[in-house]
DNA sequence: TCGTCAAACGGGACAAGGTTCCGTTTGCTC
DNA sequence: GAGCAAACGGAACCTTGTCCCGTTTGACGA
């Protein structure tokens, strides 16, 4: 694992030691202030728990959504590969779409407005749209066949508007015990069973 | 019907009348900027149109979800009192229930970015929030109750879920061909149907 | 080791929007 | 018509996102 590059480049220029290093800080201080104040927390309040100036956090992630994405990488590529991995250990593909959702339910739910903000019509949320459209979609929709191919639910739903709609349920769970958006996701899951 | 006031006060004051011209001109301005701006629009946008100040419209409306209410408050209404229209004319509880929901749905898509502020955490929000729960949840809970007594659905869910849950699938609808809210409520409310 | 220079930096400046303050205007009442 | 509280308008202030520009610093060759 390459310290600046996740391995793609052939000539990576090699940045400057003090970029690293500002770039690792801003991670770890933009991971830290998500779980306390949210993901839509001033850019200030950042850059300043890094030991940084505002202008940096710009240099080094150019809108809030490559800042996410780039804190959530890892989480994300994990959900990825646990598609093809729930489907061929699972008893069924609808268990293991069921099991796959819940595990991104999970991920969203513990990430405070990251939710919101996946959906919100801002321009400025588009590369980190297109980044879950690439790569969570794929993904749900190979579960999404696997379980219409078995029969066990209707195929007439896309992979996106599922997980949209998934994403979307939630929406505000935070601080709201009268909510458990586990429960609805679940609703609609069982709304996408094949009557038989 | 009284210019002024509701109906609900005793000894309502009456306010002067350049100030009850201003509140009509207001809530004119505030429908127009919605329909083009969305709920969310600047607050000076809005005053500019009715030709006011900004401080006026704070003045005669506290918090923008009074001025939310204000403006919608007809159709709010209109929708409290569908319910139970629809459960005494319907063919069955069921079919009263997904009506309804449609409703609401139709009310929520056609109002841009109206599904999202309502279930935004924002402190702001509390009023428009309380408004919803007190006039159509109970509309909901009475349209389930019934359904669940004719035992067409299961009764595990209860309707401040339920309107959550359908609200949460409404946002960010707008000028999003790929997403239709619709048929996610659809499976919704079918995930509710008791299996039988 | 030292000089050079592009990369990287920091923080101040600007813009947009929400909210409040305060001096002025305007209806109402007597 | 005078008095006075209600209501007004818009400037001022605060927060937050974004950009600019003068300064610092790491990397590399001499």
């Amino acid at each position: 694992m390459n310290d600046s590059d996740a391995g793609a480049g052939h000539a990576a220029p090699r940045k400057r030691a003090d970029a690293r290093r500002n770039e690792r800080a801003l991670l770890d201080a933009a991971a830290a202030v998500f779980v306390t104040s949210g993901v839509e927390a001033p850019i200030r309040d950042i850059a300043a728990k890094a030991g940084v100036g505002t202008a940096t956090i710009y240099r080094h992630f150019p809108t809030r959504a490559d800042l996410i994405i780039a804190v959530y990488r890892h989480q994300i590529e994990a959900l990825a590969e646990a598609g093809p991995a729930l489907l061929a250990t699972g008893p069924t593909p609808h268990a293991a779409l069921g099991r796959w959702i819940d595990l991104f339910v999970d991920f969203l739910v513990t990430k405070h407005g990251l939710a919101a903000v996946l959906h919100s019509d801002d321009a400025g949320f588009d590369t980190l749209h297109a980044y879950f459209l690439d790569r969570l979609v794929p993904v749900c929709a190979q579960l999404l066949e696997a379980a219409a191919a078995a029969g066990e639910i209707r195929s007439d739903l896309d992979a996106y508007e599922l997980m949209r709609g998934v994403g979307n349920l939630c929406i505000g769970v935070e601080n709201n015990p009268r909510y458990d958006a586990r429960r609805l996701v679940e609703l609609l899951i069982a709304g996408l069973r094949r009557p038989h």
